[in-house]
This record gives structure tokens, C-alpha cells and sequence, in this order.
DNA sequence: AGAAATTTGTCCGTATGTATC
DNA sequence: AGATACATACGGACAAATTTC
């Protein structure tokens, strides 16, 4: 078979309806995807593409895997407080935009933009912050 | 040949290496990173790790790749001017940090940190902004 | 303008290592 | 110890974007 990748690559497709599923609630917060071998069979797709699938979901923060247990799904938090103590190294919220942020993406100042906060650590001692900020459903 | 990955498995040790090239200056910021069959000579190792390895770079932020041309280390603009920086979708800058920053740094609230703002475009529409957090002189 | 070469992107199949249950 | 599941690594093939001639 050849490697038609019309439009969208097959890792793509397959992580888009993914994705569905867990924002759906189909696939519960906190509860694990199927396995790898269990998606190949599904998509019918080699596991490598099926693990590029997950590492889409992965950046995206949607989901974190476990050596040797499975790839489970991570609830989305949303109405983020600032003072609010973070659990996690990698958590998503909503924000208004703030002047400069709303003038990039040339919205009204206060719009409500999705977030995404990620602490890089080495050793247990942080070493770097990365904010992302992007429009509630872009057509991707 | 067998896959011993004693340790940290190849993809990283290569990153590790392309990263110090980066950081002495040995691959000025802006040019090319030698391409990926070069790298895959260079290290022996298939093209597929050599990929691995270059992913981690992106990641991190330091190199960008584009499709047909390669990976190039990402220019740096010690850009302090607002003017400049307007018209750079990558601009750096120095800033106090604010409570929740601090907390997660560890230091007091108003220490200078370095800012790095990255906006990614698609089209010329802004598609999202990434701002990054750093101390002065960590550790490396 | 266009063909060829170069380079990255995607996909497959397989094998082996390592962590968890 | 065995079964399950993710992590790493290899090699090959074709697609697509860019550059070069």
C-alpha cells in the first residue's frame, strides 16, 4: 500500500477523533485510552503512526502516559485562577486576553482565550515557564 | 543490532549534542543545522532517532524546521525596542516577575527574569502566542 | 519555465528494552 | 514469573516542499 496522505496526515485524522471522543466524554476524564496495539487494530494503522496520534494529544496536554500503564486523559481546568496552586506541571485554563495578547489576535481586550501553562523542571528545580495562549477552536 | 539504551536512550545524547553546538555558538543562530542523512551519518544512528533528537530541539524552542528547506537554529532577537519587536514575531525582553511566576521560581516577587514571546502565524492570522520564562544564567 | 536534486514529512513493519500489573 | 503495555531503534518506501540547475 502507498502513503496517500491526502489533506490531513493519518496521525492527524486519527488524533482529531481522539480527541473527540475524550472532549465528547466518551472517554472520561481520568480514565485510559486503548492501548496502542488496540488503536492499530481500530484505525488500522502501524503503531507508529498511532503513537504520533497520542504524542499530538500529548503536546496538546489532553492526555499523559505512563511507562508500562497506558495512556490515561487529563481533565481540562478551567476557569483559572491565578492564585490557585497548581498541581500539575502542565495545566490549561481559560483567560481574558490582556492588551497586547487581544491586539496580536485582533480581538476585544477581555476576550476569552484558551491557556496552557507548562513547567519545565530539571532535577526538581524549575528551569523554565512556557505560556501559550490561543482562540477557542481554530480551524486547526 | 540490538537497542541498548543504557541510561538516556540516543535520541536524547544526540540532542544533548546538537544543543551544546547551539548554545557555544558553533551553529550560529539563523543558520542550518546540518541536514538529517548528514546527522544520521555523523551519528550512526537511523533517521528516525536523528528526527527524535531534532524534535526535542523544537520543542524546546531552540531550532525551527521547515518542510524541503531544514532545520535551522532560531535567531535570536536581543531585541529590547518596542519598535523592533513589533515587527518580529520573536522577540525577547526582560521582566519583573509577578506572584505566581515567583512562587514557581522560587525567588521574590519582582526578580528580573528573561521573556521570550514567540507568535506563530498561519496564513498571516495569528494562531498563537507563546511566552516563556527564564532566569538569568541557569545552571547549562 | 521546467526538470532534477535535495531535504523534510509521513507511514509501514519489525525487533528489542523496560516498566507495570 | 508471566502477561501486558509503553519506549526506543532500525530500515525501507513514497509524498511534498524547497532549492538548484
Amino acid at each position: 500500500m502507498p502513503t496517500p496522505h491526502y489533506g490531513q496526515p493519518r496521525y492527524r485524522v486519527i488524533a482529531d477523533q481522539l480527541r473527540e471522543r475524550i472532549e465528547s466524554g466518551s472517554i472520561p476524564p481520568g480514565s485510559l485510552l486503548p492501548t496502542e496495539s488496540a488503536l492499530t487494530s481500530e484505525f488500522r494503522a502501524s503503531r507508529g503512526t498511532v503513537r504520533q496520534a497520542i504524542a499530538v494529544l500529548r503536546e496538546e496536554g489532553l492526555v499523559t502516559t505512563e511507562h508500562g500503564r497506558g495512556t490515561s486523559t487529563r481533565p481540562i481546568t478551567l476557569g483559572h485562577d491565578s492564585k490557585q496552586a497548581a498541581k500539575s506541571d502542565n495545566e490549561r485554563f481559560e483567560i481574558a486576553a490582556d492588551a497586547d495578547i487581544a491586539k496580536l489576535f485582533g480581538v476585544e481586550i477581555g476576550t476569552i482565550l484558551i491557556g496552557q501553562q507548562q513547567v519545565h523542571r530539571r532535577n526538581g528545580v524549575v528551569e523554565s515557564v512556557v505560556r501559550g495562549y490561543w482562540l477557542h477552536r481554530p480551524g486547526q
